[in-house]
DNA sequence: GTAAAAGTTGACGCGGCGTCATTGATCGCT
DNA sequence: AGCGATCAATGACGCCGCGTCAACTTTTAC
């Protein structure tokens, strides 16, 4: 009689490959939060778990692919809310001001994450985007073409339109971890009203070269 | 008698030490563009020079240092003329307008060095902005408080509004560079519209706490 | 219980890093 | 022009992180 609660039962090589990963990406976690990505190897990851160093290349290729692995688990863990309030919303205006407040939401919620994604070592800002993430913008960009066909949107560029979001909600979520004094309401009014109001003074269907 | 039509006259050795400063960055810069930034190491660039490696380091601390003099380089270009364009504006809709349009029209003028800007290796897409770019930021909050002031623009946050400016022009300058059939012309007047309609909206002055 | 399969280990060779003693070139002065 | 003083260029060197791989340990299947 052995019950695992936690894991369903299987071999315990999956259940250590499984452990193994996980701890990978912990320690990583930590020594990317302390030293920043850049001046973070590959030894000082595994150095924090009681792996070997050749185990390292078991599960991931680089600190590159660990990176991602991070990152990819952030954006996993953002796209089910964004989409659900998409999903919700009943008129344009809920779907920006859902969309804009459940991003910053969870930048406010999670800032150390957004901080490593933000990196900011030598006083250098940088972003990267891994394909899950893309995937997410991607997510986005499909949402706003049924918006469109549904008459629920003015007829637009759905490009131009995701890439804008994107832009305005990351540049944004950069001044809500940056300053004391803002607090998610007001950045997603800003963000909403920016929309709302600028989405209707946008050209009709845009890749029409003129001249 | 021996002018020196380019270089005022100066000792020989300041002489070389700026050519020996430029030969780094051009050699950086291509070998950037061929390898991306990530697998491009310090050797790589000076085995383009005809110079030894330890006198690198007579110019630079580090590949990353090289990196941001060449993103200084570009922005040290495009800051005159997003100003230029800024003061020469006599209301809202050229101030806005000729902003988006002139960072555009130098994106697609210079779409390599904006491609390294966003090095695309690994298919990660990355943003990195040194000291010198986010001076340009800067510029332009204090621009638009003067806008403000001057009530060429209604009273809003001057710095979310900086920060939404900044991430539509290089989001949608990104699909400027992905995207075969989006002109110029349109994603500024796209940008445009956006803020023109946006900004109407926008709550007045922001960070006064709310509950 | 045992042999095969799977996974872990850490020593190893390789290459890039940043330094520094040496060498060569330029400068300032007479 | 000649001569020390100053300053930059050079490349060999020690160090360290990288990714690999043969040896070893653990799990699995029978």
């Amino acid at each position: 009689m052995s019950a695992d609660p936690d894991h369903k039962m299987r071999g315990k090589r999956e259940e250590t490959k499984a452990s193994n990963r996980q701890a990978i990406i912990d320690a990583a976690r930590g020594v990317f939060a302390e030293l920043g990505y850049g001046a973070t190897t590959v030894r000082d990851i595994i150095r924090e778990t009681k792996l070997a160093s050749g185990t390292f290349y078991n599960y991931f290729k680089s600190k590159e692919e660990v990176f991602q692995a991070l990152r990819d688990e952030t954006a996993l863990r953002v796209r089910p809310r964004l989409r659900a309030e998409r999903i919700r919303a009943r008129n344009f205006e809920e779907f920006i001001s859902g969309s804009f407040r459940a991003f910053f939401d969870f930048v406010k919620a999670d800032q150390v994450t957004f901080a490593t994604m933000r990196d900011n070592q030598d006083l250098q800002h940088v972003r990267i985007d891994t394909p899950e993430v893309l995937a997410g913008f991607d997510e986005l960009r499909v949402d706003l073409e049924i918006a469109i066909r549904n008459g629920v949107m003015p007829e637009t560029d759905p490009d131009l339109l995701m890439a804008a979001m994107v832009g305005v909600a990351f540049e944004v979520a950069g001044q809500l971890v940056k300053r004391e004094d803002l607090t998610v309401a007001d950045a997603a009014q800003f963000a909403t009203a920016l929309f709302l109001g600028g989405v209707q003074a946008l050209p009709r269907r845009s890749p029409r070269t003129e001249r």
